[in-house]
DNA sequence: TTTGTAAGTAAGTAATCACTCACAAAATGG
DNA sequence: CCATTTTGTGAGTGATTACTTACTTACAAA
């Protein structure tokens, strides 16, 4: 079956997201995993204002009161699954580890290529999560805020710095790291999109696909410097 | 007033998408030309689920049934709304006019800079309906039908020619050809995400970025062609 | 055993949803 | 002029919405 696949992950990945969520807020009652569960899972397939909070208790087998006993609204609900996520999981994950891994790469390349990859794999493990990030984001401005400040902020930070390293570039132009960071991310952002959502059941090969972007962009990347000298 | 600028152009672009289907469909009576602004602006702002038929009706100044008088139902508004948009208007535009101007282009770079530069020009005058897509284009399936097939193919059809006259890269590799396409439209879109939506208050100098882009963009397919061999 | 609290729910609430229908006014064509 | 079609609407439809209330059950501490 063409789908089973995904919606297998997508399940796996709903467990992973309330397992990740116990990290922050202490065991959850029964109950309300699965509450947890059932809306990251209707919100990525259909949407926040699309779903109703009673599909989403009939999906998690409980009572719709139920969802109001832990959340004092449908909102609240979408948010404190997204917030805790992203500062609990993303960002420790991203500033300890990689911190160290991308100090130790030797060029702008292998930076992009590792990172890339280690992004892709973290947005393919959470995919409902990336959904619901990428399709609530233009219409949400509460969610919006979560995730520039929680997520577009610090990961432009390491970027900065990143690219200040590797490039050699002084004096350095802020506005035109800016840009650099900017390009990017995306191209990482559309390649999520099309691997996860325009084309989710296509078998890609992520090594490869990383491999030509991270060599266009480091290449384009240090051309546009040495020319501007 | 930092949003009454937007407002004021969005309100002009909500005209000019009403005259753009006038073309297609011939003249609209008056009340279901108010109902297509009114559908525009409202979709753009809160996106199609979270708004309702009669908050549509009201900014229109005319009665909820008129909608259904002039569509089957609420999706039929939204569809009829973004095709002949899309068929009537970027089409067109991109076929006849822009082939003619791209062929002309002695390089890869200035090709970019040519076609990023037009894009954003018709972007920002279309920017309800931009946001619309963007929104939409992952929940609504079959409105993603639509931009598949009325955008995207044909688009790339184009990027494909022209990046292989512009590379002289023989043989010539599909695969990899997909791959630069991507990665450019992807810097395309993360821009336009950028400058219409996240950070749309900002005075943009779009030709000192799309400089940048086109630059980063030329150079490293050009890079990564070359190292190939 | 008592007491307090958290978890869970059946049965509502008023409001809103997309949509229909019967009918009037206006435009159109002969 | 009449006949027909198009455009527009007020007053509804039943279904669904997010959310509340009053209540029971489970469980742990005193």
């Amino acid at each position: 079956m063409g789908t089973a696949g995904i919606t297998d992950e997508n399940l796996r990945a709903a467990e992973l997201i309330a397992t990740a969520l116990e990290k922050a807020e202490g065991k959850l009652p029964p109950k309300k995993r699965n509450l947890v569960q059932a809306a990251v899972l209707c919100f990525a397939e259909q949407g926040f204002a699309a779903t109703s909070t009673r599909q989403i208790a009939e999906r998690a087998g409980v009572a719709e009161a139920t969802i109001f006993r832990h959340f004092k609204n449908k909102q609240e609900l979408l948010e404190r699954l997204v917030t805790p996520l992203l500062d609990n999981l993303v960002l420790p994950e991203l500033n300890a580890q990689a911190q160290e891994i991308l100090d130790q790469m030797p060029d702008l390349r292998s930076m992009l290529r590792w990172m890339m990859l280690n992004r892709i794999e973290h947005a393919v493990r959470f995919r409902p999560l990336v959904r619901i990030l990428l399709q609530e984001f233009p219409v949400n401005s509460g969610l919006r805020d979560v995730v520039q400040e929680h997520l577009a902020i610090p990961v432009a930070r390491i970027a900065m710095s990143q690219l200040e390293r590797l490039t050699g570039a002084t004096p350095w132009d802020e506005a035109e790291a800016v840009r650099f960071v900017r390009i990017v991310a995306s191209t990482l952002l559309g390649y999520l999109i099309n691997r996860l959502i325009i084309d989710a059941e296509r078998q890609w090969d992520d090594a490869t696909e990383v491999e030509v972007m991270a060599s266009v962009l480091a290449d384009g990347i240090m051309g546009a410097l040495a020319c501007r000298k």
